[in-house]
DNA sequence: CTGTTAGCGCTTTCAC
DNA sequence: GTGAAAGCGCTAACAG
């Protein structure tokens, strides 16, 4: 029926213990080497006060804290999630926690919340496709140790090591286009993602890509953004401009747009095809089932830490990593009608 | 050119505006009733050095950190990270991070867990459904503040203050199967979560409340899980049961099952129905769309967070809160055959 | 008003 | 081997 303290410190045990507070740190952390019986008195006293080291005070004097940050653009994104998961999972074998942080409604305080999080933490995990290069750049230094996930630093800072982690959106999409071309489609529509979005742009490049090697092709660019409403809400121009198939910038805004589509009568394979990006957990399960752009967000969650744990260790964090998506054929394309 | 600085302190900063420590640590705390040219001399010094004050040290001199901590037994279900983003973006606006914890892998461990978490943090939300329930009294008191999702303390401990948020399986899946039960269905099995665990033994309580109501229906328990791949290997035992419609533990279960029975050459609902619970995001667009019991988790985060905002201020928190499930009907039920 | 001093709780040289 | 003392960076009494 003891314990209870108010806060029993190292200085407590010490007295308990009959020897000093550095004698208790020593045994705690296994940097003892005096007599056993000592360090089993040591250990006893602290179990009976029910004693736990202060991590705060330990990440102060030690200048560590055993946690990474992790920034995101959006905490509700499955994707974002997978990673996290997988993040997390990891680092916690590693005896590492994970701070978050949602950049969600202010891009433009992400260099503050990156370094606000950071300077909590050992470092940080960073996904911020939105954040304009330069500030990126101006950002690297003061964020160290730092994996980036879906941007590369430009190669004149590459040196700083900032590990990145990409997904090759690019090929990705490209290959999406293709599978809608051998189908027979010739008039597509992509529903785009967040302006000045990094990853938006490389799914761009790959369209234009695509594009050169078939100039029988039509591409219409409407806009929407990263969520499921903004698919939805994307429905009546996708229908206005005639295209056949549907290219949208991820699997939430897919899963979106067939539902607006659907709400103004259009058929999905039917009437006009529709495809994703990441392969979120449910979207084969999904009606339709979603072609898309397969990538492993959870190995991604992995592989960062990894690479964080590297670096944190003040050891080579290993060449870039570029995720190549693998096209996943679902039932939400056909050929288009006639 | 200048700053990258090994480390600037508040000493540095005091040092190039002449002031001392304490002074500038009141400037940037907005506690300075002092002349404002001293102060504007402060900041300017603390720009040129790209002075930012140690969260640690101020969170171990302070002694609160900013930060709670988030327990919950699988990251990777997306009803608990409903819950994370509520939580995680509301506490963000009153200037809190989260830091999270997965147990997946060593429920045993919880209690260490968590408690380490919350030593990190200033408190701690829990979610902890298969800890025993005289391990978690025991741990209240030493994790307070506290606010515990999907369970309540028992009477006894309850003026110890650890508010409580929880949804009503009881009520919700006696629902579920009342609905199954006006289509028809007199052969029910009921897929089950993780035993001990506290929400699945609600659940088993409400399929006893309609079991009872219902001496003509018969219910099959068929042991399964929390998580997808579980579902999908209970498909062969849901089959056998010669069930006519099967309640999963919740929507991952079911969307397992349903993959599995699909596999084993069943149409859902055709064969059998098939009902979930939580009402995950993508819970409406599978295929078929998932017969659930309703939760808003998000909105669960978020009160949580004012639970927890209240607590930390040493306010009252408000009364405990059980959320009820809205039934949400869709194609995976149906009447029985024939 | 402002600076000095004493911590917050732990780790770690540096002597003994 | 072990303890005393300094320090991690900041805040908050307490004087002046």
């Amino acid at each position: 029926m003891a314990a209870g303290r108010e806060h029993v410190t190292i200085a407590d045990v010490a007295r308990r213990a009959g020897v000093s507070p550095a004698t208790v740190s020593r045994i705690m952390n296994g940097r003892f080497a005096g007599e056993e019986e000592i360090a089993e008195r040591v250990r006893a006293a602290a179990d009976e006060l029910a004693y736990a080291p202060s991590p705060l005070a330990r990440s102060l004097a030690l200048g560590r804290t055993h946690a990474i940050a992790f920034m995101v653009p959006d905490l509700a994104n499955p994707a974002f999630q997978s990673v996290l998961a997988g993040l997390s999972k990891t680092a916690a074998r590693d005896g590492y926690r994970v701070l978050i942080a949602d950049s969600g409604e202010s891009p433009s305080e992400e260099p503050l919340l990156a370094t606000e999080i950071r300077r909590r933490t050992d470092a940080i995990v960073l996904c911020a496709p939105r954040m304009p290069e330069d500030e990126l750049v101006a950002l690297v230094e003061r964020l160290h140790p730092l994996v980036l996930i879906n941007r590369r630093l430009p190669d004149a800072v590459r040196p700083a090591v900032a590990p990145s982690l990409s997904i090759d959106y690019r090929t990705g999409i490209a290959a999406i286009a293709a599978h809608l071309y051998a189908l027979g489609h010739r008039h597509l529509a992509y529903v785009y993602g967040p302006e000045r979005s990094a990853s938006n742009a490389h799914r761009e490049r790959g369209l234009d890509d695509f594009a050169r090697e078939h100039p029988d092709v039509r591409i219409a660019r409407i806009p929407a953004g990263a969520a499921s409403e903004e698919g939805r809400a994307a429905a009546p121009l996708v229908r206005d401009s005639g295209a056949t198939a549907a290219l949208a910038f991820n699997d939430l805004v897919a899963i979106g747009l067939i539902g607006g589509l659907r709400r103004l009568g259009l058929s999905v394979p039917g009437d006009i095809s529709v495809t994703g990006f990441d392969d979120i957990p449910l979207a084969q399960y999904l009606d339709p089932a979603l072609t898309t752009a397969s990538v492993s967000h959870a190995d991604l969650g992995v592989v960062a830490w990894n690479r964080m744990h590297a670096l944190i260790r003040g050891e080579e964090p290993g060449h870039d990593v570029v995720f190549q998506p693998r096209l996943e054929l679902r039932a939400s394309t056909t050929a288009p009608r006639s």
